[in-house]
DNA sequence: GACGATATGTAGCGTGCAAACATATTGGCA
DNA sequence: TGCCAATATGTTTGCACGCTACATATCGTC
């Protein structure tokens, strides 16, 4: 699969201008996923399609990634998974748990925090 | 050595609500490092102490992450360390070389994009 | 029939950060 | 004089997260 048309030397590592992995983002990558989860229940592959449409292409989360992620937060309460039948295909699909809402909430705060913290050193 | 005074449930995790750990911001604490030094070339414990006034007190980062950090960061060329001794005690002085100046302003960049994007998901 | 998009997943690896440990000097106070 | 907190530098070991690469299968279209 194609996914970067364009790449080079970037803070000190190769990355590729045009997707952006999870690891620049290590730590916030769970809030994204409740966040996306938030509006309504989705299922992986959907999971990272809204992940790149909602960060205007930028994120590119690959699927081994994605899926033990999932698999985590489930463990964790905050997801809760059904497989569902849909267009004649098998669909994993998961949802936000209270425990979820409320840790995405307090991830928020977290990200607020870190926001601050970091930007007063490098600036906005 | 007291690093916090008081402690809770927040994210998920324990953490303590007045110092923050490097974990929560991992992959930017080098741009951090990189910051503290911009201005003047500065020791170990004193980066320590730097990152604590500069981030309001809170910032906390154990020394078992800042040495293994800052020997990283010179064998990747962008700190130089010298020994020196000041005010009878040895002292291993860390500064910015060229290519650390410019990792920094990549680092810079590097952040505003992070921001930006994770901001899109999580709200400001 | 081939191929790209859709779809789910695992095994193994690299790395950054932390806890715990080890050591030594300096300054102040009792 | 003895004690302790602050100052100061480091290593060892382990863990968790995200990535690469691999494996598998279906659907729609040309």
């Amino acid at each position: 699969m194609q996914t970067s048309r364009m790449a080079g030397v970037f803070g000190g590592q190769q990355v590729d201008f045009l997707r952006m992995r999870a690891e620049t983002l290590r730590g916030h990558l769970d809030a994204m996923l409740l966040s996306v989860l938030e509006s309504e229940p989705l299922h992986g592959y959907a999971i990272i399609e809204a992940l790149k449409q909602r960060s205007d292409g930028e994120l590119d989360v690959p699927t081994g990634t994605v899926y033990p992620a999932l698999r985590r937060l489930e463990r964790a309460g905050f997801l809760r998974s059904d497989w569902s039948n849909v267009g004649g295909r098998e669909r994993r699909t998961y949802a936000l748990t209270g425990a979820g809402k409320r840790e995405l909430t307090a991830q928020r705060g977290q990200w607020r925090r870190v926001a601050r913290t970091v930007t007063a050193f490098l600036g906005n």
